[in-house]
DNA sequence: CGTTCAACCTGGGCGC
DNA sequence: TGCGCCCAGGTTGAAC
């Protein structure tokens, strides 16, 4: 669930804890089985409890929370997965609360309950150090970031690839934050076949490509993102992203496209579906004539 | 280099 | 009702 424009708006909605004390932390253990975490969750918990939220940052579709400790700064850094949510207001669930955390605002009287919230537990939570962190979702790991990527970073990285355009965009190395929502709209609004491979594209497309992911995402992360099919994707204090309403052709096999009527084509690649437009994204339409 | 598959999990929907 | 199957916003590692 959760691509950039999701964990950014994560991100927004918990901002104004910053500050806050740690007033206490801990993993919920219940008949499920515990998410994946590093260190242990008893270690982390333990280990934060008392610390004060410095920051919160965004890398790619990874959140970290920056935690100033008596040892020195460390990073939550939380990866929400596909099910994965950071929440101040109550969970759809108790039984899926994975981290409960209440933190302390100086001059607030009582804590507030901050979340993290995922039904199918694919999500993972790491406690790291500077090093770590850069581990984790430095430039090694990550390209660059969705909302700033130009077209100069996607021709560096992708221009050579004899990959098919939309399993690279889901490369996060290459940039950062697009998943299968979001690779499916930005190449139907820029009319590119998901299927064509990446060195066979003109150069110009990098630019374009570029441009359409920047704006794309920036307006998904206005509209709070994408919220559908049971909906299990909400905001910090519970809201619906709006952008689905936006969406051309994910998760529209064969319904009419929006702009031309033809039916939506759902296809495989990297074993993951692919919707896209066969008319406007076919090669004619690519190469522009 | 690139692709394919399995695995990690829960839960909704569908056909029978 | 129940069962089996397919599907889902992501990532990783092994095999080929």
């Amino acid at each position: 669930m959760p691509e950039l424009p999701e964990v950014e708006t994560m991100r927004r909605g918990i901002l104004h804890l910053v500050g806050s004390r740690i007033a206490d932390a801990e993993f919920p253990r219940g008949p499920k089985r515990p998410i994946s975490t590093t260190p242990a969750p008893a270690r982390i918990a333990a280990t934060i409890r008392g610390g004060q939220l410095t920051a919160v940052e965004r890398y790619g579709k990874r959140l970290a929370l920056e935690i100033e400790l008596p040892a020195g700064q460390r990073w939550l850094v939380i990866e929400p997965r596909m099910t994965g949510l950071m929440l101040v207001t109550p969970p759809p669930t108790v039984d899926h609360a994975r981290l409960v955390m209440r933190l302390q605002r100086a001059g607030k009287r009582s804590p507030q309950p901050l979340v993290f919230w995922d039904q199918r537990g694919l999500g993972t939570v790491r406690l790291v150090n500077a090093g770590g962190l850069d581990r984790a979702c430095g430039p090694s790991v990550l390209g660059p970031d969705g909302l700033v990527v130009t077209g100069d970073d996607l021709q560096r990285s992708l221009a050579d690839s004899r990959r098919a355009i939309k399993v690279a965009l889901l490369d996060q190395h290459a940039v950062a934050g697009i998943g299968n929502i979001y690779a499916a709209e930005i190449l139907h609004r820029v009319g590119i076949d998901p299927r064509t491979v990446c060195r066979r594209l003109p150069r110009r497309v990098w630019e374009q490509l570029a441009r359409v992911t920047r704006t794309l995402l920036t307006e998904a992360v206005r509209l709070e993102g994408s919220s559908i099919g049971d909906e299990l994707y909400q905001t910090p204090t519970s809201r619906l992203g709006q952008f689905q309403r936006r969406h051309r052709v994910y998760g529209r096999a064969g319904k009419p496209c929006r702009t031309c009527e033809t039916p939506i084509r759902r296809i495989i690649q990297a074993q993951r579906s692919t919707f896209f437009c066969p008319q406007c994204q076919s090669l004619s339409a690519r190469v522009g004539t």
